[in-house]
DNA sequence: TAATCATTTCGTATGTTTACGACATAATAC
DNA sequence: GTATTATGTCGTAAACATACGAAATGATTA
């Protein structure tokens, strides 16, 4: 996050945030759609996928992996991962709120 | 972006990506908040709300404001700040496409 | 006109992200 | 046992993000 004062803010906020960022980037976009459409689990083959060298590819899962939206298990040599129904039901509740907020507040006056 | 392949994705990827990207830092995540909630626009009061110095606070608007998911206009010598709803629904929009397509998705069979 | 106030921009120190090739590790196949 | 295959980790260069105080800008007030 930066040198930021993260813990200045509310929990939930900071989860809102981490779920935020690991979206933050087409990659990252781009596995997460993937996996919701072929629904059963992939491994490297989303490498194929992506025009990023497997190293990249790599990193972007991990980050997926530790903000909980995906989740990865081992498979022979392979890994096959696919979406984390806790965590990403998590992010869509941060935007069900969003959404709440948005349809009970005023009109902007400027 | 970051020495980023950006152009390697669709453009919706990287629509998606900006505005997840603008909502990756609490700070920004409690000021789309705060005007969802006061409703009405609100200027510099904004960096009373929160902890960090305003040359910070506006920095942090900024970002907002070219992500599309706020907008400023000029009230005599403050400037006035509320939801630009249409980036923000563009945003919605965005979500309630990953929450279609999870809807369809079958289970993780790992 | 000068002083004051609200906000933004500038400069900058520090830490993080992204990308890649190369190496490490662990499982299957020969 | 050795080779092959699938993944992940390490090291690293370049770009970006975050934060702040100080200076700049622009509007109101005295």
């Amino acid at each position: 996050m930066t040198f930021s004062k993260t813990e200045a803010f509310t929990e939930k906020q900071q989860a809102f945030a981490r779920m935020a960022k690991a979206l933050s980037h087409p990659a990252r976009i781009a596995i997460v759609e993937h996996l919701l459409k072929v629904g059963t689990c992939i491994s490297g083959d989303i490498a194929l996928e992506l025009p990023l060298a497997r190293a990249t590819v790599s990193q972007h899962l991990q980050e997926l992996k530790a903000a909980g939206l995906i989740q990865g298990s081992i498979d022979g040599q392979k890994v096959c991962y696919c979406i984390n129904n806790e965590g990403f039901n998590e992010l869509l509740e941060h935007f069900t709120a969003f959404k709440t907020l948005a349809s009970q507040s005023q009109n902007c006056n400027c």
